[in-house]
DNA sequence: TTATATGCAAACGCTTTGCATCACG
DNA sequence: CGTGATGCAAAGCGTTTGCATATAA
């Protein structure tokens, strides 16, 4: 059950050609301002909020609006090309989700943010012994794990 | 490892009259505005909102302010008697966290927001495997899992 | 008596919205 | 061309802060 060799699917990072391609498979306008915003996501390292995608585009000379910002990421979020983490700290921040379009979850280096996709580690059965013993009827879950990045965790 | 004995540690409400105790314990002034707090979470059947404590309160005669809300929630969070909980939309919302101190998670009824707290269910031990794969040194990792309680699965 | 906690209102930061304009297909 | 996307600025929320006042211990 448990897929080991799918732990660990590779880095969130992509390429932005990638995200518009999947864009325009979806149906969706390949514009400038989501040109934009995909070199932004396709800059960061890790996981990013809506203001560093701001600033990233702003730096670049391709000005994009905030709200755009925002409706963008809703897009992308909707395509599955990206998913909200909720940080320790209550910040909302966004990672990339590399190709794996499956279930799964995000490794987030607590220092600089980078982020690995970790498939079903097998909570889903861990999950069935918690439902029968609960009464509930699972639904979904949510795991977000935190630590260091190997080059964060041996460069103090 | 695995304690399968401490899954669904019980449901995560108590009385207004443990909180103040263990406010008391924890060296805070036993304010009229913390009674109301508490009393209000009390009330609370699943997880709340500060806006839900606020007109909880204001309907029992013992108004609050707003700010005092915050405040006092970030006191029991930091002794440890409420949680955040990140819901699937996005909102932050707070459960009660019952007797249990240690490291736990959250099982919350996506219809009525009771939840129920579950110990450590042998995350940790399926995290050492990502750890050891992944290179992360794994600090932290948080758990939401929603679904169905008992009564609202019966009851369409 | 005195440090702590409260209330109030204003400030804040992030996110969304309405609407006229723009441009992708 | 026509519809979907954008920019802008304003509104909306949830949350925090500064400061004078009240109060638990």
């Amino acid at each position: 059950v448990v897929a080991a060799d799918r732990i660990a699917t590779g880095d969130d990072v992509f390429r932005s050609g990638e995200i518009m391609e999947a864009l325009g498979r979806a149906g969706y306008r390949l514009t400038r301002a989501r040109r934009a915003v995909a070199e932004a996501i396709g800059e960061q390292r890790g996981h990013f909020t809506a203001e560093q995608i701001l600033s990233a585009a702003q730096s670049r000379h391709a000005a994009v609006a905030r709200a755009t910002v925002f409706r963008s990421l809703d897009l992308l979020d909707e395509v599955g090309l990206v998913e909200r983490v909720d940080l320790p700290s209550g910040e909302h921040a966004w990672v990339g989700c590399g190709a794996s379009r499956d279930h799964h979850h995000h490794l987030v280096c607590s220092r600089c943010g980078r982020s690995v996709g970790i498939g079903d580690v097998g909570i889903g059965q861990l999950l069935e012994g918690v439902a029968l013993r609960s009464g509930y009827r699972i639904e979904s879950h949510r795991l977000e794990v935190f630590g260091l990045c190997p080059a964060c965790a041996t460069r103090p």
